[in-house]
DNA sequence: ACATTAAGTGATT
DNA sequence: AATCACTTAATGT
């Protein structure tokens, strides 16, 4: 797909003619492979990176080199630390990985100033992406303090879900747990009673959602 | 057939 | 719910 249609799709809420052809003119699109690293802690931050294509998954990394996801990142979004990163220059303070293969668009860091002002449907996007990242993070704090395992791993799995547009992953328990910063046993447990209970099928290396997941999900 | 890696299980704290 | 020790199952060479 063309840059064009990509923004008009992903990015609809960017209305402007202006602002658009800016994004074009400016913008550098580079591709990922699954897997890669796409920010690091400690780096510093000198473009805004708009999802095209594909998925991420934003980390935070404890102490002890223990890795915690904060949430998911895909198509039409973009990263909310990085707009508050960019303008205090300050350095990374999570981690980013690509999930799927995935496409961004870099805006350099000099036009953001300028586009706030210039363009209505820009800041609009800059601060609903915020809050949108803004809530997320709230779920996910109350999903770990509040709840326990389970509905952490429910939440994963949906997000995940959602995030991915697939409801087949290659993944493996251990990589679960990593992510939930628990321990793969007790992910396999749930994992196993969530196969029993009809909601999930497991597989090496793999977990499926069924019909029944979303259902299940919600109560 | 063998080695390696993922997943399952029970016990302990 | 985390960790350990161990078993069982799946996969690659």
């Amino acid at each position: 797909m063309e840059l064009e249609e990509l923004l008009a799709s992903r990015f609809s809420t960017l209305s402007e003619k202006g602002l658009l052809k800016e994004l074009e003119d400016v913008g550098m699109v580079k591709d990922y492979l699954s897997g890669e690293k796409l920010m690091e802690i400690g780096q510093y931050i000198k473009a805004i990176p708009l999802v095209l294509e594909g998925s991420l998954k934003v980390l935070r990394e404890g102490e002890d080199g223990n890795e915690l996801l904060l949430y998911f990142l895909e198509a039409g979004d973009s990263c909310a630390m990085s707009f508050t990163c960019c303008m205090k220059d300050e350095k990374s303070s999570i981690r980013v990985i690509v999930e799927e293969d995935t496409r961004i668009l870099f805006v350099p860091v000099k036009y953001m100033d300028e586009w706030m002002m210039k363009y209505p449907s820009w800041k609009n996007f800059v601060l609903m992406s915020y809050s949108g990242r803004f809530s997320e993070l709230m779920n996910t704090l109350d999903a770990i303090v509040f709840h326990g395992l389970d509905d952490r791993l429910l939440k994963y799995l949906h997000d995940k879900s959602k995030a991915t547009k697939k409801s087949q992953f290659d993944i493996k328990h251990n990589e679960i747990a990593q992510d939930l910063n628990s321990s793969r046993e007790a992910v396999s447990r749930l994992l196993k009673k969530m196969e029993n209970l009809g909601v999930v099928k497991l597989g090496r290396n793999k977990v499926e959602l069924l019909d029944k997941f979303e259902q299940y999900y919600l109560n």
